[in-house]
DNA sequence: GCCGTTTTCGGCCCGACTGTTTTCAGTCG
């Protein structure tokens, strides 16, 4: 979903590359890095915004604001124009192999005319590198091993895989003798729909044990920094794991600081330092005296900055310490609040269980309600016919509260086809408890005909939920384009919730979408899409996300009653 | 370059590890 925030975003991370590269002031390029963060996040589209709106956004002054309005008018930036001129492209690329940073590169440039990854690679091997100061031989090996990591790619994994590998050490590392406590931290515990690298944390008095049992676990690969506080490896998946153990009296300064974000972490240590203190991953002191304050558990380290604990979902310095020192924090959608999931499917179609089976396991999860939405006849290749989808309506009916008196509703997954339509002529349709309506084709159509092609969907008497909104495919497909804001303002006219769905490749709409689609007033229903009994436990990466898109119990539908829930159903009709 | 209950200047998070620079710079998170 290319936006001009992301362009402007792109571009102004571009600039603060190229200043740190060129030796200029590290606090400007951090002061662009900052305001680049905050155009990419923001819910308003700034190229509809003149220099003064410009200047509403947090971390943007007059300076950046003219800069970005010049963009926004002329398509260039001159000041990045300018340093681009002198800089090749490639030099920027430089910094992105790990251990080699903007000091580095440019020495390489300017010593060697090295301007590219693949230059720098052969002066490697061709042993060019042997007298510039700086690149002795352990440096030359970390760089070549740095491209090597760079060229197998797929940097971020996806949040479900890294769950599953911290949850494997965490687990290990408990078992060590010692452990006072131990769990993850980082963008993991923030439930980031992809993960750079796992974060964990260990509370206890000798770290050695720790550092020893993580270097010898099975899934390391390569020990990258082994030391006494600290020690990182890498899994043979890729995936990096930084180990850090603390004294157990840091464990709540350790989990602050280590969950992040960064973002987060710099305004929570500001607070610290304008109150005299200093905040650091081994707790809360005073500046002057150094007498620790706080540092046990998260909540007191918080409280002692004036602050209520803050969910970790939200520590992304969206808004949340505003909020916060106003008492304004939402309080968050959670797992056990979902009441039921209004988007699954069964082996009549292309789910792997049985209705019988998915229902059962439903009821487990101690759902109120539960809604089984097989695929549509225009989805070809699941050969849904009309006799079969009123089969198995009357087998729904037939269960319909046999499990723990959990409700069963029925409903189907519409196909919008390119023009806005759906599968079912209403007659038909009215039959059904709900639909949720999605696109499966014909993704690239042009923004205009898509946005409309959604609107149409959203403004059918019958769609409920329009599924998977984007369709993208984290690392695999993009989500389609359309005027989104159009599109959530439909949602919001027309009583159509937009579903947050959680399969971990898709978390579609993803939390910035979310973050804008709030603003319009639209309601959300969190769903698993399950195509099978284990898919149905996925529903925390939905929750997670939702989470990071500030909902609230109100704001999702599958929380309310069952009887609020069918009166939205209606859709007014 | 941005920002303000230490406001219009002087700060800007801060500590860990590595490598090579014999006292610290560069990179990372």
């Amino acid at each position: 979903m290319a936006r001009p925030n992301d362009e402007v975003e792109a571009l102004l991370r571009e600039y603060a590359d190229l200043i740190a590269i060129t030796g200029g002031d590290a606090f400007k390029a951090r002061a662009y890095e900052k305001a680049a963060r905050a155009i990419g996040g923001y819910p308003a589209d700034v190229s509809k915004l003149d220099a003064d709106g410009l200047k509403e956004i947090p971390n943007v002054g007059k300076s950046i604001a003219d800069k970005v309005a010049e963009y926004l008018r002329t398509g260039k930036m001159a000041v990045v124009e300018e340093r681009r001129a002198k800089i090749p492209a490639g030099v920027r690329e430089l910094i992105t192999i790990p251990t080699l940073g903007p000091k580095k590169a440019l020495r390489l440039y300017e010593d060697l005319h090295i301007s590219s990854v693949s230059e720098l690679a052969a002066a490697i091997e061709a042993d060019a590198l042997a007298d510039l100061k700086g690149f002795g031989e352990k440096t030359q090996d970390n760089i070549r091993h740095g491209i090597e990591l760079l060229q197998r790619a797929g940097a971020r994994v996806p949040l479900s895989l890294a769950l599953d590998t911290a949850e494997e050490i965490v687990a290990e590392l408990s078992e060590v003798t010692g452990c006072k406590r131990c769990a993850y931290a980082g963008s993991l515990r923030r439930m980031r729909e992809t993960v750079g690298d796992l974060d964990v944390i260990v509370a206890a008095k000798k770290s050695e044990p720790f550092m020893a049992a993580l270097c010898e676990l099975p899934a390391t690969a390569e020990v990258i920094a082994r030391g006494s506080k600290k020690t990182s490896v890498r899994t043979g998946k890729g995936l990096q794991v930084d180990l850090r153990v603390l004294p157990p009296e840091s464990w709540g300064a350790g989990m602050q600081y280590f969950t992040g974000s960064k973002a987060h972490n710099i305004r929570t240590r500001t607070i610290a330092v304008h109150q005299g203190l200093k905040l650091s991953e081994y707790g809360l002191f005073d500046a002057g005296s150094g007498d620790s304050l706080a540092s046990r558990t998260e909540e007191e380290v918080y409280a002692r900055l004036g602050l209520p604990w803050i969910t970790p979902t939200l520590r992304e310095d969206r808004g949340e310490i505003e909020a916060a020192l106003h008492g304004e924090l939402p309080e968050v959608v959670t797992e056990k609040d979902i009441r039921g999931d209004l988007h699954t499917h069964t082996d009549l179609t292309d789910g792997l269980a049985p209705l019988e089976e998915m229902a059962a396991v439903a009821a487990e999860r101690g759902y109120k309600y539960y809604a089984v939405t097989d695929h549509a006849p225009n989805l070809y290749m699941q050969r849904m016919t009309d006799e079969k989808i009123l089969a198995q309506r009357e087998r729904v009916r037939e269960l319909d509260g046999t499990h723990h008196r959990m409700r069963l509703l029925h409903g189907t997954e519409l196909n919008i086809d390119p023009d806005g339509g759906v599968d079912w002529p209403e007659e038909f349709l009215a039959g059904f408890d709900l639909c949720v309506a999605s696109l499966h084709s014909h993704f690239d159509l042009g923004r205009r005909a898509m946005t409309r092609r959604l609107v149409r969907a959203c403004e059918h008497p019958y769609v409920n939920i329009i599924g998977h909104p984007t369709t993208r495919l984290i690392g695999k497909r993009p989500g389609v384009d359309a005027d989104w804001d159009e599109v959530f303002a439909a949602c919001a006219r027309t009583g159509t919730a937009l579903e947050v769905n959680a399969q971990p490749d898709r978390l579609d709409l993803c939390d910035e979408d979310i973050l804008r689609a709030r603003e319009h007033g639209v309601r959300f229903a969190v769903n698993t899409d399950a195509h099978s009994v284990p898919h149905l436990a996925q529903l925390r990466y939905g929750v997670g996300t939702a989470q990071r898109g500030w909902l609230t119990k109100d704001d999702v539908i599958n929380t309310w009653t069952l009887a609020r829930l069918r009166r939205f159903l209606r859709k007014g009709r």
